[in-house]
DNA sequence: CCTGGTACCTACTCGCGAGTAAGACTACTG
DNA sequence: CAGTAGTCTTACTCGCGAGTAGGTACCAGG
C-alpha cells in the first residue's frame, strides 16, 4: 500500500469508510496492541494525522470498529432468523445466519471474538453487550418452549454454552475453510438439539424439507 | 509489593516458582502486551534483571507460563476422568474435573483461554496443542461409542464445539461464581448429552447414583 | 487573480517499556 | 579469614509507537 505520493481529495464520509475497513483488517491480523496507527494509516492509504482528525485516538477507533462490526453481525442474524416457527426451526435459521456471516466476514469475526474479548475495560463491555443480546435471545427461545419451568440462571447458562459452542466452532471453521457453512451449522444443530446421547444411537436431526 | 529494600537470598528453584506465580497473576489481569516486566518483577518481589537471568525474555516467560498451566490442567482432567466406563460417565467425570480445575485456578484459566489464544504466533500454537489433546480425546470418545460411522472431520468439529461450549461456560461462570462447579458441569452435560430437543420435553440426564 | 477553507502531508516530541552493564551483597568452602 | 560462586541491585540505553505542530496542495467564491 501507500506507494503513490499524495492521496486524492475525497469527501469525509468516504474516507471514514476506507479507514474503518483498513482498521478492521489490521486489528484482525495483529490484535489491538500490536496494531500501530502507522500501519493502519498506511493500509488506508493516508497519513497518520488524518486518522486522528477523523476517528480520534486509537482506543476510540477500536471501539468504533467493534460497534460497527457487532451491529452488522446482529443485523445479519436478526434478518436471518424466522420467528413464529417451531423452536428447532428458529434455532436452525439463526445458526445458518450466524455461520453465513462469519464465512463472509472473517476479519470482522476475528476482531469481535478474539480481540475485543481479550482486551479489558470498555471493549469487553462493548462486546458483552452484543453477546448478551445473543444469549438472551437463545435463553428466551429456550424458556418459552420448555415444559419444565427452568430458572433464569439455568436458561442463561445453557444459552451461554450454546453461544460459546457456536463461537468455538466458528473458530475451528477458520482452520477448515473447505467445509461449507451449511454443513458446519448442521453439525452444531445436531449437537445442541439432539445431544451426544442421541447421536451415538444414530438419531439425527434434519432440516424441514420445505420451509 | 516490593516495600522492603533487598530481597532475601533464595535458591533458584524457589525463586523461579515465585516468579512464575507472579507472571501468571499479572498476565491474567493485564494480558500479554499490557503486562510489563517491571510489574511482574515487582509482584514477584525482586528486580528486573533477575527475571531475565532466570526466565529469559518476556516471550519466553509467557510461553513457559502457558506450558506450565496447560500441563497442570491436562493432568487434573486426566486424573479425574474414569476410563473403562460408559461414554456418558466418562464425559461426566471429565467435565467435573475441568470445572473443578477452573474454579480453583481462575488466573490460570484466564491466561490459557483469553490471553494465549488472542496472541498470534507460537503462543497460539502452544495452546492449540493443549486444546488439540482435549479435542481428540472427546473425538475418540465419540467415535468409539457411536454406531453410525462418522467421518474424522465430523467427530473433530463436534468435539471442537463441545470443548468450546465448555470454555465459554467456564467464562460465563467467572461472572457468576456463586454457582457450585458440579451444577455448572451438570448443565453442560445435559446440553451436550440430551440436547435441547430432549430438554424442552423435560427429559433430563442424571449422574449415576453410586460411582 | 486573490482569499479563504478544507483535505492532506512531513517531521517532529515524548513517554513507556524491553533489555543490559557493572557492580554490591551474602554465604559457603577451605 | 580469604576466595569464589551465585544471588541480587541500581541505573542506565534505546527503539517503537501514540499523538501533534506547522506547513502544503487543491478547490470554492468573489
Amino acid at each position: 500500500m501507500r506507494t503513490e505520493g499524495r492521496a486524492k481529495r475525497l469527501p469525509r464520509a468516504v474516507r471514514e469508510r476506507q479507514i474503518m475497513d483498513a482498521a478492521v483488517d489490521v486489528f484482525s491480523r495483529l490484535g489491538f496492541h500490536a496494531a500501530s496507527m502507522d500501519e493502519i494509516s498506511d493500509v488506508a492509504g493516508i497519513s497518520k494525522p488524518m486518522l486522528y482528525a477523523y476517528l480520534g485516538s486509537k482506543e476510540e477507533l477500536f471501539a468504533t470498529c467493534i460497534r460497527r462490526e457487532a451491529t452488522r453481525m446482529i443485523e445479519a442474524i436478526a434478518t436471518g432468523v424466522e420467528p413464529d416457527q417451531e423452536p428447532d426451526v428458529q434455532l436452525w435459521s439463526g445458526l445458518r445466519a450466524f455461520f453465513g456471516f462469519v464465512g463472509e466476514n472473517r476479519a470482522s469475526w476475528q476482531v469481535l471474538h478474539r480481540q475485543a474479548s481479550s482486551q479489558g475495560g470498555p471493549f469487553a463491555a462493548e462486546l458483552a453487550d452484543m453477546r448478551g443480546r445473543a444469549v438472551s435471545l437463545v435463553a428466551a427461545l429456550l424458556t418459552q418452549s420448555t415444559k419444565a419451568p427452568a430458572t433464569t440462571l439455568e436458561a442463561e447458562s445453557l444459552a451461554a454454552a450454546l453461544v460459546g459452542a457456536g463461537e468455538s466452532l466458528a473458530d475451528w471453521w477458520l482452520d477448515h475453510p473447505e467445509e461449507p457453512a451449511g454443513v458446519v451449522a448442521a453439525r452444531l444443530m445436531n449437537l445442541v438439539w439432539m445431544g451426544f446421547g442421541d447421536l451415538v444411537d444414530g438419531n439425527v436431526w434434519h432440516p424441514p424439507s420445505r420451509r
